[in-house]
RNA sequence: GGUUUGGUAGUUCAGUUGGUUAGAAUACCUGCCUGUCACGCAGGGGGUCGCGGGUUCGAGUCCCGUCCAGACCGCCA
């Protein structure tokens, strides 16, 4: 045996008992007379002590030789500290070491192995094992663990199956860019990676499992950002026999529980909201609701005065800043320009100031009256002491705009707390989305979604004005889940793929083996998928989910700590049947 | 593909208008230190200023190109 205690668990309690503890060495602190080691593992750190008077020569030489991130085994009797450290659990007490045996010697590692590190993102990532030896890495994946056990608990409790379904499947051209993978076998020929198991959790729909879940990895080979990784996990569910409600009413349950069991925070029933109706007040069809700040439309007041710019737009519409008029004329010329980068693409910004006399002073004073400003002012809820933002142009531009601005401005503010959850459903997105690039259009969610039932007439004269039974779970301004009730009627899923511009050959080619499934008695079905990461990362009170992932892909999608990818070299490719350009 | 910020000691960073031998902190090494726990004190070693080119008497600093990294836009059914 190897050891008989962690070094996080001994206490007072402990003293005079001998121990015997492996870890590796944090720091040691030598005053020659006395040499102190902490020593570290996952539950924590305790104190060696080797001690001129008490230990052996040559027990003092060794420990004197030892460096940051040795490991060691060490035997000892638990003592009293003289002089205790109260800010740690094992402060009370230190080891006095008998024996030592050093099990592997260490380089000095690149960065300290500190919950505080002086290490950059790209050096923690080369060097991942010695950040996962770091507390804030390792909290997250142990928290990270807690999230999937409580979720596998959760619908495990509510009779739903786990089942694996495969990762090398069949690419599709809809949606995100697919990984292939070539087949040798099958020369010329080529898997794809999952984007998500969708059709195989339908036919296990078909196949009468009921109620599925899996933890599965899924990906995507788009670009990246600091909440998405080409591959990442989903905790994919789906449902026989429901309704939109249904869903909603059970991963609502499932949401509330992780809220309690892992924030210990109790929150009411998740309050819904139409995808039209949070794009008409939040711009936005993932809002963060933990705070106000909802658009007011001005075109009805601010429209037909001589101002232009407002005359010409689609939309002009204003936010309130809560105590936005304490900024200077240069905050708000900061903002303007803000607003301006290519990356928000403003054309410009107006402003008013509500003053605490309950007067305003706007940058279109030359157009607008008081009364005129007040009504914006109503419009927008501001109150005195707040800024009112407006920015005006084509609807869909200017509502990403001001909601950009909404966020950014929260964010500056202090609004967005990590430790408040506002939970949202939003519900009723459109079915199809016109897609400019190839002018036609694609399916919002993905081609299995179903319409409304009283909406399919729509699906011939106005498609774009088609709803789908198909929701979104947003907490604090962050999609962690999706999904909708699935087609589950052959006829009605060949009539989708003819609306997405698919040829009834190129559908059976690609789809074919769904929608025979449909003409073998296929229940109604329908489902959801969370995004594990995000959904740990947020819960874990952060918005970047790399430090939740053991061992995570760079913006580049690269692997730096394993260099991946990476070539492979001709006889592989010649057994694969693959010539490079 | 685009916008933007950065790349200087092992690490995190500073480096003024282009001007002497490129600095600080920390880490590392040596010595000292009778209770440390961010230990302290004294000393020491450590640099292809990402790479290539240009301007200049002179470039870490200015210009062009390029590579790498971060954030964001496009993209992500």
């Amino acid at each position: 045996m190897y050891r008989t205690h962690h070094c996080g668990e001994l206490n007072a309690s402990h003293i005079n008992q001998t121990v015997t503890l492996c870890g590796w060495v944090q720091k040691t602190r030598n005053k020659g007379f006395v040499i102190w080691v902490d020593l570290r593992d996952r539950y924590g750190i305790t104190q060696l002590i080797f001690d001129a008077e008490r230990s052996e020569k040559t027990l003092m030489e060794s420990a004197k030789n030892l460096g940051r991130e040795f490991v060691l085994q060490i035997t000892g009797t638990v003592i009293e500290r003289a002089s205790k450290n109260p800010n740690i659990p094992t402060g009370d007490i230190e080891i006095l070491v008998d024996s030592l045996t050093i099990l592997n010697e260490a380089k000095t590692p690149p960065f300290t192995i500190e919950d505080d590190t002086d290490g950059g993102e790209e050096l923690r990532m080369k060097y991942r094992y010695l950040d996962i030896r770091r507390n804030p890495v390792k909290n997250n994946l142990i928290f990270r663990h807690k999230v999937t056990q409580e979720v596998r608990n959760y619908l495990s409790s509510i009779n739903f199956i786990e089942v694996e379904t495969p990762y090398l499947i069949k690419s599709t051209p809809e949606g995100a860019r697919d990984f292939v993978v070539p087949s040798r076998m099958n020369e010329g020929q080529f898997y794809a990676l999952p984007q998500s198991p969708q059709t195989f959790k339908q036919l296990l729909m078909v196949g009468g499992m009921d109620q599925y879940f899996q933890i599965v990895k899924c990906f995507r080979d788009e670009d990246l950002r600091a909440d998405r990784q080409p591959e990442f996990t989903q905790i994919d569910c789906e449902m026989s026999f429901v309704e939109q409600d249904d869903i909603l009413n059970t991963f609502e349950g499932l949401t509330r529980h992780l809220l309690k069991t892992i924030n210990g925070v109790e929150v009411g029933t998740f309050p819904r909201m139409s995808y039209d109706e949070a794009m008409k007040t939040y711009g936005n069809d993932k809002p963060d609701i933990r705070f106000g700040m909802a658009f007011g439309e001005l075109n009805e007041v601010a429209q037909h005065k001589d101002f232009k710019v407002f005359n010409t737009a689609e939309l002009v519409v204003g936010i309130a800043v809560p105590g936005g008029n304490s900024m200077s004329r240069k905050d708000i010329d900061k903002l303007i320009d803000w607003v301006r980068r290519p990356q928000i693409g403003a054309m410009g910004m107006v402003y008013v100031r509500c003053n605490e006399d309950g007067s305003y002073k706007s940058s279109v004073d030359k157009f607008y009256d008081q009364t005129d400003l007040a009504k914006w002012a109503e419009l927008t809820k501001a109150k005195s002491g707040d800024l009112i933002c407006v920015l005006s142009g084509k609807t869909k531009a200017v509502r990403a705009q001001l909601s950009a601005l909404r966020m950014e401005l929260a964010e500056r503010l202090g609004l967005r707390n990590p430790k408040e959850f506002a939970p949202l459903w939003v519900t009723d997105f459109p079915l199809l989305e016109w897609d400019e690039e190839t002018q036609r259009y694609h399916a919002m969610h993905h081609p299995f979604t179903a319409p409304k039932p009283d909406h399919i007439e729509l699906l011939n004269s106005d498609p774009s004005a088609v709803r789908a039974n198909a929701y979104d779970l947003v907490l604090n301004g962050n999609e962690i889940g999706g999904g909708s009730i699935r087609i589950y009627d052959k006829k009605m899923q060949a009539l989708m793929f003819d609306h997405l511009g698919f040829t009834p050959e190129e559908a059976k080619a690609q789809f074919g083996f769904l929608m025979n499934a449909f003409e073998y008695g296929a229940p109604p079905h329908g489902g959801i998928a969370f995004g594990l990461d995000r959904l740990v990362a947020i819960l874990g009170g952060q918005e970047t989910i790399r430090d939740f992932i053991a061992f995570p892909k760079n913006n580049s999608g690269r692997d730096v700590m394993i260099d991946a990818p990476s070539p492979i070299d001709s006889m592989q490719l010649n057994e694969l049947n693959l010539k490079l350009k």
